[in-house]
DNA sequence: TTATATTTTCAATATTTTTTGAAAACAAAA
DNA sequence: TTTTGTTTTCAAAAAATATTGAAAATATAA
């Protein structure tokens, strides 16, 4: 396989995953563009890469700094603007993770605790109280783990999985 | 809250998560419909408790099923099929997680094999091949920890995560 | 066998999501 | 100040995805 087409095979696949993840197909190119990119990118380059127009470009690079996967540099008597993405794997697994966990994880949460006050009226609707103080109790779970992992360092995330997969 | 109310509102909550996870959100609302159902549901009362039509009712449910999430019976002397959810939630969760992990973590780790064989060809595309090292490094560790997931059993899942968050 | 109940399929339609591109906003330089 | 290069916005268009509903297929009963 040719280097070029290796990247551009990696480029598509990183954004299928994404789109199946329920993340924008385009977004997920632009940071898989800028992860492999040796030196920061403008703009211009990215529409250029990825054949999307400006706005588009623009749109998914503010959301990549949103979720703190890319950053911008600003070169001195320049007047673009450069980008670059968070090369650290494990920065960025925990970048996804605190952005989603807030986005989505949170609030089924807070659903999920208004939803349980209607505990009082169980008795008559027991299979509905069970299955909500199941998924609760494994939410809440999912929460501590994920708080855990966020705050461990790169060491700690090998460690974690060696221990789980020992 | 009404009892009602409450119900209503976790088959909404859990149709919006899935869709924020790229899972069509009324495969997800039948999912809920049918976890809350004390007895198993015919596709005319999936149809009529979520107003979709019979087409929408007999996809999901199937994809439902291919999943391992719903299971049909049929009762005796009866014409009509009823499906009714798996509710053992760790049960669940495994079988998200066979599912998805088939359908889309696998085929991402066999693209990153094949791009990992433009290594030769590294040392003039370093950022590149340090970014799929990475990467494969990354997602075959998941991908282990998936499968310890996968065997464990209910008690275990608790103890996993207690080891984790300890 | 034929009639009837039920499920499945899928082309057409509707909805949601993404993308475009040109105008507006902004910011540095002249 | 005005000019020029650059970024941002967002309504309209395009693309992707989900849903409908009626016809076809299937299966049970008569």
């Amino acid at each position: 396989m040719e280097i070029q087409e290796g990247k551009q095979k990696f480029i598509e696949s990183w954004g299928k995953m994404a789109s199946d993840w329920g993340i924008n197909r385009t977004m997920a190119q632009v940071h898989a563009l800028l992860l492999i990119a040796p030196e920061p990118l403008t703009a211009d380059e990215v529409m250029e890469g990825l054949s999307i127009s400006r706005g588009n470009a623009n749109m998914n690079l503010r959301a990549l700094m949103d979720w703190g996967l890319v950053h911008k540099q600003l070169k001195s008597g320049e007047r673009k603007e450069y980008f670059f993405a968070e090369k650290d794997m494990w920065t960025v697994v925990r970048q996804i993770i605190v952005h989603r966990k807030k986005k989505e994880l949170e609030p089924m949460l807070k659903v999920l605790d208004e939803v349980a006050n209607v505990e009082p009226n169980c008795p008559e609707s027991e299979t509905f109280c069970n299955v909500v103080k199941d998924i609760r109790l494994l939410s809440n779970k999912a929460n501590q783990t994920l708080d855990t992992l966020i705050k461990a360092d790169s060491g700690w995330f090998s460690n974690i999985f060696l221990r789980m997969v020992r």
